[in-house]
DNA sequence: AATTTAATGAAAAATACTATCAATTATGAA
DNA sequence: TTCATAATTGATAGTATTTTTCATTAAATT
C-alpha cells in the first residue's frame, strides 16, 4: 500500500549480505535518495544527484541493479514514456504513477485471476504473470 | 484477440496519408517483418533483419516510432528484459508475451474497472489507465 | 597483521539513439 | 508532361546511454 519510508537500513544490510553483497556507503547513498523521493529518480536523474555526494555513474548503474535485484526498486513509467526507479518493497505489486508529478504509490492488492482464466481459455497461454502499472493523478494534484 | 495478420496494406497506407506521412516501400518492407512474425524484434534484430533488405537504420528507427504512433506496433518486453516490438491493432489492449519463444498474442479484453476503484479508493489516486502485459507459455511452448 | 574477497571509479569501449543534409522520390498543379 | 513543392531516404556525424576494464581502495576473515 504504502512505498518503503522508514526501512530499517538494517533489512536492506541483511539482505545484502545475505547475497555476499556488502552495504558500502556508496549503496545506503543511493537507497538513500530513492527512500526519500515518493518520485524517484531516472537514471540520469539518479546519477546526477549522486555525482554530488561523490558516487560514481558506474556504482550509481551497479547499484540500481543490485536493488531492482533485491526488489527494493521497481521500475515505472512517467508521463512522457521515461523509465524511472522508484522505492519498494520486495514481492509483486503494481505502481500507480501520477502524470503531473510522477509520485509513485505502490499497492499490493491484485486480483487478476478471472481475468487470466478467462485470456488464458480464450489464448490457450499458460499464464504465469503479469506486470501492471496505472497512471493518474495523485491525491496532492488532482 | 489475434494479432494483426493479414492487415490489408491499404489501412495502413491510408493511416499514413491521414496524417500526410507516405506509405513507402521501405516502411512497407519494416511492417512487413513486423507482421510476418508474433515474436517481434528488438531494435537491433530488426535493423538488422532490414539492413538485409537495404532499408537504412534511420528509417528503422523513424518508421517504428511511426508505426507506433498509428498504434500498428506495440511494445512488450521478453523473459530477459529487453524491449521487443510486436504487430498489433490499433486501441488500447494488453499483450501476453510468451518467456520461451516471446510470441506475442494481443488481447482486447480488459475489465479492471473494479480493482481501479479498489485502488482509486484505497490511495485517493484518481487511476485514469494502466499498462498490462502478461507473460506465460505459449500453447506451441507449452 | 596478513590474506582474501568485494567494491569503487576513472577511463575506455561498446551500444543506442538522434540530427543533418544532399540526393531521391512522390505528389499535384499547370 | 513539365515544373514546383513537399516528404523521404540513408550516409554520416554527433550525442547519449550503458557496460567493461582494471588499478586502487575498502571491507571482511583468519
Ligand atoms: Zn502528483
Ligand atoms: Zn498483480
Ligand atoms: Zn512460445
Ligand atoms: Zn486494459
Amino acid at each position: 500500500m504504502n512505498i518503503a519510508e522508514g526501512l530499517p537500513q538494517q533489512e536492506l544490510k541483511n539482505q545484502f549480505n545475505k547475497t555476499g553483497l556488502r552495504f558500502t556507503p556508496q549503496r545506503e547513498a543511493v537507497w538513500r535518495i530513492f527512500e526519500g523521493n515518493p518520485s524517484g529518480y531516472t537514471i540520469s536523474q539518479a546519477t546526477a544527484a549522486l555525482a554530488a555526494q561523490k558516487v560514481g555513474q558506474a556504482t550509481v548503474y551497479r547499484t540500481i541493479r543490485a536493488l531492482q535485484d533485491l526488489g527494493y526498486l521497481k521500475k515505472v513509467h512517467d508521463q512522457n514514456g521515461e523509465r524511472r526507479f522508484v522505492a519498494s518493497r520486495p514481492g509483486h505489486s503494481h505502481m500507480l504513477v501520477c502524470r503531473s508529478c510522477s509520485r509513485a504509490v505502490e499497492c499490493s492488492d491484485c486480483d487478476l485471476s478471472v481475468l487470466e482464466k478467462l485470456i488464458s481459455r480464450q489464448t490457450g497461454f499458460a499464464v504465469e504473470g503479469h506486470h501492471l502499472e496505472f497512471f493518474g493523478l495523485c491525491p496532492e494534484c488532482s
